[in-house]
DNA sequence: TATAGATATCGCAGTGACTGCGATATTTCA
DNA sequence: TGAAATATCGCAGTCACTGCGATATCTATA
């Protein structure tokens, strides 16, 4: 299996990927530089040795330079790594520890900068809630999976929004600090607040 | 008190009343018709009888006109109603009480329609959470008025987040049902999902 | 009631993200 | 090697949104 993944890279492909790599560092570059609006696409297209023409056969919008950060690698992990959960470990458990697991991996240098782009500016900060829905809508599925008794479905539904929350919040919190800590820290803090009864 | 708010209101300040609303729903309604995208400012503006210039003086962006019938009134009574609670309702009965109470007065016709606007494409989806988050801070902060022992904040801010998802769950539940049933329903059942523990 | 000052409306010219189209170059594969 | 697939590009166009300066309308005051 994995056949046609790892199938021989030819030159097209390989170039394309380069391509899409050195847009995306150039563009988060620049947004941090001077920051995001100011940054034009003729800027990043140039700056990226391309057209401004071929910066949308690359990425759809520019944000979506911002998503690649955020969500590459991620969004496609929760879900297999959920399912390899034990299945009698509590849903939102199951959840938690993926995040632990996946945060530890996906935790490059550009994360902290990408979110302090997204914070610059109200309406980037709810164009990044685009991944949180996202997100929710996936770990909500694939708890389904887990356990597909339709009168569990509403709690399921209930814990796939409590556990991105907490993820959310653990961001939050990491951002507020004034020291640096291993974001898990954040996170385990997060999901310990939602012990306490309501 | 309210002396500003009740001073005789003068030629200037109805007419510019009656303009924002002959816009809003000029809008709604076009963009119900013939949808979000395909409607453009022109022809709001021109449905509305000003020039497109003049649109910008009332709203600032396009979607500003959604905001204005999912937020009005809501988001400032928020904070008022949540501080009359009893000081001593436990937080989060406190807020689901609030929405219950909130949600039967502002349940007009257009809600339904809007929500059906908002669900129409996915960038819209994502924008709405705009207002979530709007929400959910302003009830963070009215908990905390409520209640400002700082070693509750941490426990607040997850009630809070808890209190919008549920919101937001219950909005969703009633999206995706055929029948037709008070909201205050479905506000109920959402946050009586959150009584089992996870 | 006349008038100065504040506010409302507008047209116009611009910017910047994004799209469709058609031309040309590059890569792949038979 | 040559035809098909894909990549790149320029160009012209659309649309949301902004700044500016002109004119019209309303309000408060003398």
């Amino acid at each position: 299996m994995y056949n046609e993944a790892i199938k021989k890279e030819g030159t097209r492909e390989r170039k394309r990927r380069e391509t899409l790599l050195r847009i995306a560092e150039t563009g988060v570059t620049l947004f941090a530089e001077q920051g995001y609006d100011a940054t034009t696409l003729e800027a990043i297209a140039e700056a990226s040795g391309i057209s401004p023409r071929t910066f949308f056969y690359y990425f759809k919008t520019k944000d979506e330079i911002l998503q690649y950060w955020q969500g590459t690698g991620f969004a496609e992990s929760v879900a297999p790594m959920l399912l390899a959960q034990p299945a009698n470990k509590p849903p939102l458990y199951a959840v938690r520890d993926t995040f632990m697991t996946l945060l530890a991996s996906y935790q490059n240098e550009k994360s902290l900068i990408v979110d302090r782009i997204y914070n610059s500016s109200e309406t980037l900060r709810v164009r990044k809630q685009g991944f949180y829905l996202h997100m929710e809508q996936t770990v909500f599925a694939t708890l389904c999976e887990r356990d597909p008794r339709p009168e569990r479905r509403a709690h399921l539904r209930m814990i796939a929004m409590v556990a991105l929350g907490a993820f959310r919040l653990a961001m939050e919190a990491r951002r507020n600090d004034t020291q640096t800590r291993p974001v898990g820290e954040y996170l385990a803090e997060s999901f310990a607040v939602l012990e306490a009864p309501f």
